[in-house]
DNA sequence: ATTATTGATAACTTTGCTGTATTCATCAAA
DNA sequence: TTTGATGAATACAGCAAAGTTATCAATAAT
């Protein structure tokens, strides 16, 4: 048995299919079947059912494959923590970002991480959280950034900071005497809302206590804030952004923003990446850059955390 | 970097000698010397400090040790659960058990065992549980018996048993006019203690509260409970044994045994393993069996747990 | 100074992984 | 039923890498 046969294994596992896997492998298709035919040999068990298409894995190639990934991911971590102890941060670096987050946070954050860590290849990657739940686990990401908690036992968070959320009410709207609004005041049947899957949209959800949007006048949701904003100015409800989304808008949006009362409503921003810890210190080097930077920008203050998580609220 | 590479290393570090441990791994030494270099040079670091005699780990050898037990131990693990799922119990299995409970609980067990598991080669060795806990932790040995808790934490402790402790009392004796004994009446200078290293001398030290035996008027000591008992019938003081030593002797012998008060000072007799759990399924068959038989022999009852450890009650 | 011990090196053998070419099995469509 | 397409298994050759034997070099012990 040798880890390369266990890494074919996990490829196979993952692409359910000898040719494709062998791509990713950067190997030809009868070299995984034949290591793959000498690991089940060796082992004695069948792990792949090759009847079925797309080939399923038997019940003892499930735990193999559990327990493979622990393997791998171990022998993967033995370099990392060589490079640790060499004090070298570098080597690829693959980091997704949710699209609420992207936009406003990058631009904070990217000039100062590649200038201080030129060795480290950041590639960054626009991903719902699903996707990133996806593509953590299977090792397709190293880290990524996304409202939390999210309550996954292979996922471990790590607080950036808290987002407050904020009001953008048009001059024709109610509340737009108020100086400051409060979460009792809002009605979900006049809230603008973001595309299904995106957080955000759960995390207003969730802020209003509502599971759905029924009895709406209209249907109308965008994946951009900026289309939100326009829409409101016409006089078709109000919107929530969450705070860096106002930071850059112009003098005159600014007039229609409403803070919150406090504790003000906010959505927890996190760090997550996979429970094995792999790429520790890069991890811990892009938090120490988030972390300085946004330092200037949010004012920790009195925050109410609203969970990302659908239909439920985050307890605190 | 391969999996063998890494035993290499382990088997290296272990034995602090490049021949010793390629016996070990049966291979020539060579292959050692070579396979050590091209993992050093892959991972560019330096394992082992090969000036100083015997040879030394580095400073970042000690963390790629660490590192490829864990790995070596998962990869072990992947037979194990194969195994398991094949319902297979049998191979090899290394047991070590302390003196005091070897020859009493050993003929409870063994033969139900061997003969129920036949696939299994169960290879008993008398050790203290000092040496236990160093070929436990070395995978010299898959699982041993012992008093606990040992507070260990890289081992695993499975309780079967509590063992009380008997007195048995000559004649002569002060106590001897008693018809139970209690803790507060027993006096450590006229007890009669086995061999420094015999945990059950640490058991009695403990249950006295005392931490050394200055002022006894001799100094005699013995490895064997026989001999305390015939020691105890000259008149040189009493002694104390553990009950399933108490379940062969004559019946002249059983005229001169004491029970405690309850509650009962007992030992805790536990079957401990290794945190990495290999074996598991040999572990809880061996932990079945002797449940199963020790159930007729010890009646649960009211007991009072005396650590092993040293100088440290048990809490409880 | 001599001998023993122990790791490194060199030359050579053997094992076995990988790629190319091909065959085989399965399933779907004609 | 035949045919074609897809995807895994097989055959075989080439080569990389692990292993062995023999020997050297360095250090420690007598």
């Amino acid at each position: 048995m040798t880890i390369t046969q266990l890494k074919y294994v996990l490829a196979i596992a993952e692409y359910q299919n000898f040719t494709a896997a062998s791509e990713k492998c950067f190997v030809t298709q009868p070299t995984l079947s034949m290591q793959i035919q000498k690991l089940e040999e060796e082992l004695d068990i069948i792990i792949f059912n090759r009847k079925k298409k797309p080939i399923q894995l038997t019940a003892i190639g499930e735990k193999v494959v559990a327990q493979a990934k622990i393997i791998v991911d171990e022998s993967q971590r033995i370099i990392d923590i060589v490079e640790q102890q060499k004090g070298y941060i570098g080597g690829d670096f693959k980091l997704g970002i949710i699209p609420t987050i992207m936009p406003t946070l990058l631009p904070l954050f990217l000039k100062v991480f590649v200038k201080k860590y030129n060795k480290v290849n950041l590639i960054i990657e626009e991903l719902t959280t699903e996707e990133i739940i996806n593509k953590l686990s299977e090792g397709h990401i190293d880290a990524a950034i996304a409202a939390t908690p999210l309550e996954n036992s292979i996922i471990k968070e790590r607080v950036l900071y808290y987002e407050p959320f904020v009001g953008y009410v048009s001059d024709k709207h109610r509340l737009f005497k108020n100086k400051k609004i409060t979460v009792e005041e809002l009605d979900i049947d006049d809230i603008l809302l973001l595309d299904d899957g995106h957080c955000f949209k759960d995390n207003i959800l969730n802020l209003c206590g509502t599971t759905a949007n029924n009895n709406k006048s209209f249907q109308l949701q965008s994946g951009s804030f900026n289309t939100l904003i326009k829409l409101s100015k016409e006089g078709l409800g109000m919107t929530l952004l969450p705070y860096l989304q106002t930071i850059d808008l112009s003098e005159t949006d600014k007039k229609h923003l409403r803070e919150f009362e406090k504790p003000v409503p906010a959505r927890e921003v996190s760090l997550i990446y996979h429970k094995s810890q792999l790429k520790m210190q890069l991890i811990e080097a892009l938090k120490a850059t988030i972390d300085s930077v946004i330092r200037g920008v949010i004012a920790f203050s009195d925050v109410k955390i609203v969970s990302p998580l659908q239909h439920k609220k985050a307890k605190f």
